[in-house]
DNA sequence: TGAAATGTTGGGGCG
DNA sequence: ACGCCCCAACATTTC
């Protein structure tokens, strides 16, 4: 039995992986990774830099793993529906194995490679806790509320235990003899690495879980919520690539007491459920989860725009979360509400624009995860907030950087206001504006739209809206 | 995992 | 002593 072992950019590990394992306890192995020129050319990976960094240094280091297994990482250029059906015929496979992936486009992909083989297409479950479409309600439905979806997990779902990583793997079949090309490199694919993107690979990722639950998880439930503070588990990246399968994270802390722990399975929920609706509704990645907000009157205004995704609205958290993401490829969560808020309410823009600008520059940048999470912010997605819960930036930043360090991390203008001060720099006393260096206007904006005014029109529009339908 | 407006309560200052 | 008012603190309602 010769089985061709598919990895596919979002299991890049090979603890806990199902389809290795089998394959290598059937017979012979032949590990693919496909370079895909319309996603490693040049002028596309510089639009994705932090996720194509990560995924660099992840391939580099699942193939050296491999490598040191036994194996080799076999590396053919070409689109997927094309190259995997012709190697799985030039080289004999019996069989070919994979992770399955939820989103719309990759199950179109599966179906037709499903289609072109002439050997079983194997999907294994894992990129989710428990097979999407398996957590149901008493009628067969999906669940459209969160909590009742996560008590029914709880109650019903058993997580199956990580697999551990294999110890040696068998060679690689003598008669393989394409697929010698290397890794591809920041350099050759024009890519200036950024070192704040975090390091990919399973190493690193495993490193990062042993730290988050030793250090961290105990106090997560209230320090995930600080944007000055590192209290959030900096897992996302490798939950999107699968340098840690999540059923070893959920493993990891299953048993742990407390309400850090609690809070942590929590999210972890919320990314499951993120998964599964997107599963049951495919549309969503295009059209809004409640119908009401198809004709939602968006406005669209380049100017508020460009400040939105520059930094410079005025409101000084909405700012440093927009510098954060084009700074390191990563945004905290409760900063990527405040954002996602002051973009879809305060400048009522369409939520898909703010959606596509983090998949550019976000090194988690997940598909599900991102437009669960952009659907949610604007009011129009699965369980989601009441279009009249407007944050208020100011008393956001006041609550969650009390000390004003966020702000002072990535928006250098404000480093010298006191922290009385810094989240309503324009209100400041012409004293403290001197000293701090601040004169707003000029070296940081005042606000691009009043937090009151702005409030009011759009509970206006979004209420008036609410009735016509 | 919202914020603002509105309502209620009770302590304390004061005539 | 008493009633009145102010207002902070908290609760409830509304968007």
């Amino acid at each position: 039995m010769r089985t061709l072992v598919w990895f596919r950019g979002k299991d890049l590990r090979v603890s806990d992986h199902a389809p290795l394992v089998d394959a290598a306890a059937a017979g012979e192995v032949v590990p693919l990774f496909v370079i895909d020129p319309v996603f490693f050319a040049p002028e596309r990976a510089r639009q994705l830099p932090h996720r194509m960094q990560y995924l660099l240094e992840s391939l580099d280091e699942l193939s050296r793993t491999i490598a040191s297994l036994g194996s080799r990482l076999v590396l053919v250029r070409g689109r997927s529906v094309e190259v995997v059906p012709r190697f799985a015929h030039d080289w004999k496979a019996d069989r070919v194995v994979a992770h399955r992936w939820v989103e719309p486009f990759g199950r179109e992909r599966d179906r037709r490679i499903a289609e072109s083989l002439h050997v079983p297409f194997d999907l294994y479950e894992g990129e989710t806790l428990v097979a999407p479409g398996t957590i149901r309600t008493g009628t067969g439905q999906p669940f459209s509320v969160f909590t009742p979806f996560a008590r029914a997990f709880q109650a019903a779902a058993s997580v199956a235990p990580p697999l551990p990583a294999p110890t040696s793997l068998p060679h690689l079949p003598a008669d393989i003899a394409v697929g010698t090309e290397a890794v591809p490199t920041c350099e050759s694919l024009g890519i200036v690495p950024n070192p704040r993107v975090l390091t990919g690979g399973e190493c690193a990722a495993r490193e990062r879980l042993r730290a988050f639950v030793d250090h961290r998880l105990s106090a997560y439930a209230g320090d995930r919520n600080r944007l000055d503070r590192a209290g959030t588990s900096r897992l996302s990246q490798d939950l999107k690539f699968g340098t840690l399968s999540v059923r070893s994270v959920w493993d990891t802390v299953s048993r742990a007491r407390g309400d850090g722990a609690r809070t942590f399975r929590n999210e972890i929920l919320w990314r499951e459920f993120a998964h599964s609706t997107l599963w049951d509704r495919p549309g969503l990645l295009e059209e809004p989860f409640r119908p009401e907000f198809e004709d939602f009157p968006w406005v669209h205004d380049e100017l508020r725009w460009r400040a939105w995704v520059d930094g410079t609205t005025g409101y000084p958290v909405v700012d440093a979360a927009a510098r954060q993401l084009l700074g390191e490829g990563f945004v905290h969560n409760r900063a990527r509400m405040i954002a996602a808020s002051f973009l879809t309410r305060h400048l009522r823009a369409d939520y898909r624009l703010g959606e596509a600008h983090y998949m550019t520059y976000l090194t988690d940048g997940d598909w599900a995860q991102n437009n669960f999470g952009w659907q949610w912010s604007a009011g129009c997605g699965c369980d989601a907030q009441a279009y009249f819960r407007v944050f208020n930036p100011i008393l956001q930043g006041k609550k969650f950087d009390p000390d004003g360090d966020y702000v002072r991390r990535w928006v250098p203008e404000l480093r010298e206001m006191p922290a009385r001060w810094i989240h309503t720099p324009w209100d400041a006393p012409d004293d403290v504006l001197r000293r701090a260096g601040v004169s707003p206007g000029r070296s940081y904006p005042r606000p691009i739209v009043d937090h009151a005014t702005a409030r009011t029109e759009f509970l206006e529009t979004a209420r008036s809206h609410m009735n016509e339908r």
